[in-house]
DNA sequence: CTGAAAGCGCTTACAG
DNA sequence: CTGAAAGCGCTTACAG
């Protein structure tokens, strides 16, 4: 019914095979300078006729690399994860570098885990696309192998370099556009207590200070009644910037579903440029990271530590707006 | 600034710094039983002291197995395949062993580079979450080790179980659907050429027959313009069934965009239960395979082939629609 | 240009 | 209950 399992062919057996020493076939494949043309070819042959394949297993225990990243996300369901993913493999694809994947399905134990196995598998370096893990249990897997985080710690690692996007700027620039199309009584609504959302929570009420406005804030965890309860009355919200486009797709839904209109009644503005927001009508208006590029970024300082730069960093990449039809002029 | 690159402790570091033979600290690592427990706690003390981790490399090459599996999945930014792989984990985890991931990138090139690296990292076996793979190359994979796929593939493998949804039925409960609250006019969007893309189709024509009415087809390539002219039309269609969600969306979308009402002037229904279709307004009609269930079913698969057994199988779980908004009576 | 030998860090019989 | 030895499949100086 199906194949015997017939053992793997090795090196032995393609050197056998071919009538050469085991290290010329090594050399062979290898593609090493000092061998003859005519060898390599004739062993190459030998060995896909064989269907040799070289086991990374024993290549990696004798040269102590792996030419493999790690890369761990806390959770596939999220589509950033994603685009961020596309910029990592870009770059080690073009840099000869293999990419293998440690999911954390949203639990910082589950990731720690995956972070583990990972290091033990021999990845050259790993890059953590995520915030959930603390800086501890980073600093202890950068003593073994090179990391970078993608992403806003809360308290930074001492021996991990990080790339993330400026939550401040971005938040400045959703709320700027509020103002500037003529809004002023605008709610936050806070996505959770991470670095990120704290820092985009932050930017939101000095921005609007500093336009002489009250900043009002709610938790997403309240749910979007407490704001929508009060659209349309007097004194009432009449935009809302949401941490994320998770929670402002949610109010923007939630909000037709009451019979708002979007943007009549309330403008509506989220964070990361997820595609669902622009798959709404209204699509939404949003902030969007620069992914791929913090992906490549990412990849860049890992290799340069991989090579033996022992210098760590922090990148800040700028984010920018994306206004769509979900906001609209104050009426 | 960062730590030196002290070499990893080994398996012989503990012995020394134990005591003891470094076979010995092998066998108390592992948890075998013929070592006395004051010996193993010793011996364990001393690896957490120093910081012992397992080299997975020259473990999985000294026993032939790795307890890690491969999942290759072709496009991380399909949410389709998050909840494949908490199937696939949960089992997996459940039964200790590990997960490495391989992202194809919507490129059946790229998977396939990821499938062989993985097999060379000594997986003790794949599934693979994709039908861009041919029959050849996955029985290729299949004779070096295990291979379960999930999706329904164009030409079956030889060598490879496969775990898939039941298109047939899922079609036809989308179309049942929209006939019992009325609808006569239905077109059908096709989404790809694909396997499971021509079944539904195929099922969609056969359920439309069987009900004594033309069955309509247009393909996703021309965009959904060639449907929604049509709407509202003497003849016109009054409802479609999408090939997927996206398809769906977008048709949703764009006939919101035109000022037609929906379900009012066009009922819409996907397939794939996919978040966004959720959080849409109205929300989206579907149709939803058991996707963890697939994944939990594929490890069972494959953890048989890897425990010994040879028989290939096929299992074809159920979906089950969704009613939600978009769809209603028709006019 | 080619081959014999040691070693990477483990595991696994096999003797004590 | 414990230790010495061979081997997993490769790479890497080192001699020829």
């Amino acid at each position: 019914m199906t194949s015997p399992p017939r053992p793997a062919p090795t090196i032995v057996d393609v050197a056998r095979a071919a009538g050469v020493s085991k290290s010329l076939v090594s050399l062979a494949i290898r593609g090493d300078a000092g061998v003859s043309d005519a060898t390599r070819t004739r062993i190459l042959d030998v060995a896909t006729e064989l269907g040799y394949h070289s086991n990374a297993l024993a290549r990696g225990l004798a040269r102590g690399r792996t030419q493999m990243v790690g890369m761990l996300v806390s959770d596939l369901a999220n589509p950033y994860f994603a685009d961020v993913a596309a910029g990592i493999e870009a770059d080690a694809e073009a840099t000869g570098l293999g990419t293998i994947i440690g999911h954390g399905r949203g639990s910082a134990e589950v990731l720690e885990r995956r972070l583990d196995e990972i290091l033990d598998l021999g990845v050259d370096g790993v890059v953590v696309v995520s915030a959930m893990l603390d800086a501890e249990t980073l600093d202890r897997a950068a003593a073994r192998r090179p990391v970078v985080m993608v992403g806003r710690p809360f308290a930074p690692p001492r021996r991990v370099s990080v790339v993330r996007n400026n939550d401040e700027h971005g938040a400045q620039a959703a709320v700027a556009h509020l103002l500037d199309i003529g809004h002023r009584r605008i709610t936050h609504i806070a996505s959770s207590r991470r670095a990120a959302a704290t820092a985009r929570r932050s930017s939101f009420e000095e921005t609007m200070r500093d336009a002489g406005l009250d900043p009002v804030v709610i938790d997403a965890a309240e749910g979007t009644a407490r704001l929508l309860d009060l659209v349309g009355r007097p004194g009432g919200p009449t935009a809302c910037f949401a941490g994320n486009d998770r929670i402002a797709t949610t109010a923007l839904s939630d909000a037709l579903e009451r019979g708002f209109d979007v943007p009549g009644d309330l403008s509506v503005v989220g964070y990361d440029n997820a595609e669902f927001g622009r798959l709404m009508r209204p699509a939404l208006t949003t902030v969007e990271q620069p992914r791929e590029a913090m992906g490549r970024e990412a990849m860049r300082l890992l290799r340069a530590r991989i090579d033996g730069d022992r210098e760590v960093a922090e990148v800040t990449l700028e984010p920018r707006l994306i206004v769509r039809g979900s906001t609209g002029p104050a009426a």
